[in-house]
DNA sequence: CTTTATGTGCAAATTAATTACAATCAGGTT
DNA sequence: AACCTGATTGTAATTAATTTGCACATAAAG
């Protein structure tokens, strides 16, 4: 038994469990926070079960026995902090605000984090490493992200650019050539400019790099599509999580490019953090 | 005791513990992962201690027992993974780089939530709200996150900009006035063309919010001060958490004005969503 | 209305964690 | 160098918690 998967179990058992038993789930999906610090005489009780039928419930859910439950709960609940409550709602102060922010950014990483392709990541380190040019192409919330992702990049020695105009988008497109690389950001997938500038990109034999949820037209026409996947709550006070996550996606790429590309590269990077200092003060 | 905090609160106990119960606090961050799954007993043996030595050590950092102790740590560790083996090296394999790459961003959101001051917060969100005109300022990598921030807080009906040139930065300073607010990034605190920004924003009578390092000059310069502490690792293959951190505090911000502006704008964002929908394929 | 299978709780037994106390060790003093 | 004192550690007893075995209850089927 994973820790990941503990509620995802109680609530698959739940219809096949018996009458008790399901009293106990309930009480635990219902406040799971409570139950890590109970006793299971505790647990019995406030479930209105006895003991055995909780141990029973343990091992229906299979796990060793109650502490083994406890255990795997809590680092679920650790891992998975907000479960259960992460929209935001009208009334929240500030404090719970903060909380579920933070804690939805970190369960969407997580989640990334879990089902990335590493092999699509190899291939577009790969790539990003033969490229002459290398080009960020992304609108909204997502010409942000291409912005950071030239300055990450540019860092490393390449020849970088980032647009967010459609119309230099494609007028740079248009001067690509094979072997270069676009990395496209979309967090809809379906953002009608982009698809075109992947269009012109891949006319002119140049690849792309696609940041964008699976099966959507984006990861559909690029080259190396790498999936992210996250549930964009269609609520109003939404986080945007997902443009956290392509950022961390980013900082993968750059460290795999980073270290394709050896020591004389460290060198350089030494030397650029040295040449900044002298735009600090003290 | 927070879970956030234990390792933490071992290695700093560590000093002044006693021989046998630094054994166990020493096996303890050596091998954590398999702790949370021993007994007593098991703990004791492998770290070369009697029982109720590993007592005393989970009191002495600050738990209530045995039991606790291991529930809070399996909680730490669930939320933060890589503790203690974060720095990306040369050799990694691009599995792990990624693995670690997310899990030390994690660490760092998790970290910075658990330091946020709610009350500068909340001032900030109340600044935000009342000023006619807001300004986000950064250089370098913090540059991308201005401009993101500037996105963010448009969508909101306020009248917004972001600047990353140093020109422009005090030509639009030069014209705020009192009631506005600049949003000032800056990862190290110590870049000077932000200082002089802040000084020439605040001789306009403009309040300045920073999100920096504390007791940086750029936070002691500042008017509404957030502190973000992040370790700042002084390795080449950074993952540069600072700015998705600066970034997830842009999110509380804008979703604690969003509350504060109350209904119409929520049908203004509403209204946005719909509209952007027409630039999207079908 | 009985029978049987299944589910549930009581109480005993087992296992684990904690406490009390005694032995030991280190450092300082005569 | 021997002794004392206080802190530190381990042994053994105690207490608390979990788990198992078994008997009772309950519901469905004959």
């Amino acid at each position: 038994m994973k820790p990941a998967e503990l509620t995802l179990a109680i609530s698959t058992e739940l219809p096949a469990m018996r009458r008790s038993e399901r009293k106990v789930a309930e009480f635990v999906l219902s406040r799971p926070a409570e139950v890590i610090r109970m006793r299971i005489v505790d647990l019995a009780e406030q479930a209105q079960v006895s003991e055995p039928t909780v141990i029973r419930f343990c091992r229906a859910v299979g796990c060793k026995g109650f502490l083994d439950f406890k255990l795997i709960l809590a680092q679920q609940l650790a891992a998975s902090p907000s479960y259960g409550q992460i929209a935001i709602t009208d009334t929240d102060s500030l404090a719970e605000c903060t909380s579920k922010v933070f804690d939805s950014t970190v369960d969407t990483l997580l989640n990334v984090r879990d089902h990335l392709d590493l092999h699509r990541l190899d291939e577009a380190v790969k790539a990003l490493c033969a490229a002459n040019r290398v080009e960020f192409y992304g609108f909204g919330a997502s010409a942000a992200v291409a912005f950071d992702a030239q300055h990450r990049f540019f860092r490393l020695q390449l020849a970088t650019a980032a647009y967010s105009d459609p119309h230099l988008q494609n007028m740079s497109a248009t001067s690509l050539s094979p072997g270069d690389v676009v990395v496209a950001f979309s967090q809809s997938g379906r953002t009608k400019a982009i698809l075109d500038s992947i269009d012109l990109v891949k006319s002119n034999g140049a690849a792309v790099i696609a940041l964008a949820p699976s099966k959507s037209p984006v990861a559909t026409a690029a080259t190396i599509p790498i999936n992210i996947d996250v549930e964009e709550d269609s609520q109003i006070y939404t986080p945007l999580s997902s443009r956290i996550a392509h950022l961390a996606v980013i900082d993968v790429l750059a460290i795999g490019v980073a270290q394709q590309k050896g020591p004389e590269l460290q060198e350089h990077l030494r030397q650029l953090q040295a040449n900044l200092n002298s735009l600090r003060v003290k």
